[in-house]
DNA sequence: TTGAAAGCGCTAACAG
DNA sequence: CTGTTAGCGCTTTCAA
């Protein structure tokens, strides 16, 4: 970078160069003919003075400005983060730049922040939140492209990326039933949290007992662990519904003398890098793939922008990543 | 907002409100000396098509965009999502928007996303990293102020918003000492690291024995703890350099029979909320107030903006977090 | 091969 | 009190 005070302008790059500001734009953006000389000197003059073309003006040319716009509904944590690095990352390779919006469970933000984001005029807007769920619309007849990425919008006609999460819990307790466990458990978040619904609902024909609804904390894992070997209930595996939970269930059950894998298997959710590999042993969890689904809501935005719409709930698989805690 | 498809122009609402562009500007921004009446009714038509002033062409006639770009230099993670948020909060109060840019320890796309953050001509740009460390300026001479938060700039001329790692680490020791205990042991994360190093030097003379390097994760810290039971070092609390760490001795204790706190206190570092609150007891930890950190760093971008720059380090303090830990 | 000029949407200075 | 006009920086016809 240069050392001027003021940025440079084309005219600046121009003058420097003699020639006009048109031929200084051509020659800067490779259009219309020119003499390689020309063309040379021009870049040389726009290198001497650190010229980087001012983009707002760019954007009153073209009518669009290479920016989308990322609104986190609730506020930023663990699952929005990968999701907006994966999208990020998707968007950034096609040169976009992201406005980041963080409305914090507030309503009054969220609209403010979207009249931030239309009065920027940007291409698109991703919606993503805290917890996989459907929410209401952004707006109606919003004049951009929305994507929904993790949470989903109520409007059918709108464009969402969604984890498989009842899939993903399938597989953890095919993964269980592959391994020889019969007598599964099935620990879990809030019984009014959609996550916690839809995943147990996806078990519930496999599990000895009725799901356990608590919170999403190693401190319900323990306790229903101790609920579990408390009332007698003869199991050898527990899905958790997050690895939270799964960690705080392997704490107790090995501070009760029970071996995991061997005399209980344990799988998780999330694969929260953090908790899987801190557990002992480490654990088998279900990977939502947040990044992927980042990236998938980025690239469909830009499919939309590009004027190929891709509406309706697009549904993408989870994966199962399996460690110590289900392999002997 | 409303159902246009193409968004309304300030000439679409001069025109169905039957007066001048420059009426209606000046009707819109409460300028100039209009009849109550008209300025009524340029709203009223502003409102009917949804009218946001094109952000753009405010721009380049004010040569501000009201943006700021925030650079993470290494990868978005756990103490830059904090700092982001505080930094986001301050900025938008003063109606900036924040550009993200995430260049994952990679120096061509931080220059990348740097000649971004240029063209696009933000008002200024907060550099933020994953860890409490010097790092070479942004480049050299830049014409817009930047304001480095958590990492800082080894030009001692840049500004820089740290945590007083020291302090915050003698603040840890002497609460310990406070409430009785004389040999402090201390396990931290690698010896190379500024964070660990600096952390440890400024608690030597309390130390019983050498502080013990390893990983920032809790298996050093159940590691760390069965040596220091092992070797026999008579310790009654440790002072822990981050609070996965602090995590794991805990656990080793409590398994090896020594109470905590009783027969011995721990101290984190980082207040991390689902650390301190998972671990059994809840954790006392030292709080670097990242978010402060971020205010602070939008708060001092903001007045290089408006022309106060405030160069150098600005050293921001830790606070203790008290918890189970650490009382009785 | 290059230059001149119009115009993107908005604001502000100046006329009327 | 309101309208006209110039100009922010750039790209893009259209002429020369």
């Amino acid at each position: 970078m240069r050392k001027t005070d003021r940025l440079a302008t084309i005219r600046d790059v121009a003058a420097l160069a003699g020639v006009s500001v048109g031929t200084a734009s051509k020659a800067l953006n490779g259009r219309g003919t020119l003499r390689a000389e020309t063309r040379e000197r021009v870049r040389e003059a726009a290198d001497r003075l650190g010229f980087e073309a001012n983009a707002a003006a760019r954007t009153l040319k073209a009518g669009r400005t290479y920016t989308v716009g990322m609104i986190t509904t609730d506020s930023i944590g663990r699952f929005s983060i990968p999701l907006m690095l994966g999208a990020e990352d998707a968007l950034g390779a096609g040169q976009m730049s992201v406005l980041l919006c963080d409305a914090r469970d507030d309503p009054i933000r969220e609209q403010y922040y979207l009249r931030t984001l239309l009065t920027r005029r940007v291409d698109g807007i991703i919606v993503t939140g805290r917890r996989a769920q459907a929410r209401a619309p952004l707006a109606p007849d919003l004049p951009v492209p929305v994507v929904y990425a993790f949470i989903s919008s109520t409007d059918p006609g709108d464009c969402s990326v969604i984890p498989d999460e009842a899939g993903g819990a399938a597989k953890a307790v095919e993964h269980l039933q592959a391994i020889g466990r019969r007598r599964i458990a099935h620990v879990t978040g809030p019984e009014h949290h959609e996550s916690a619904i839809g995943r147990a609902a996806a078990v519930a024909d496999s599990l000895v007992r009725p799901p356990l609804y608590g919170e999403w904390s190693e401190a319900w894992g323990r306790q229903a662990a101790a609920l579990l070997l408390a009332d007698g209930t003869d199991f050898d595996a527990v899905f958790a519904g997050s690895d939270q939970i799964a960690r705080g269930v392997v704490d107790t059950l090995r501070g009760a003398g029970r071996r995991v894998p061997e005399d209980v298997a344990v799988i998780g959710f999330d694969n929260w890098d953090v908790m899987v590999s801190a557990s002992q042993p480490p654990l088998s969890s279900v990977d939502m793939d947040l990044d992927g689904l980042g990236r998938s809501a980025a690239n469909l935005l830009l499919a939309a922008i590009n004027g190929e719409p891709a509406p309706g709930r697009h549904v993408r698989p989870c994966r199962l990543v399996l460690r110590g805690s289900t392999s002997i």
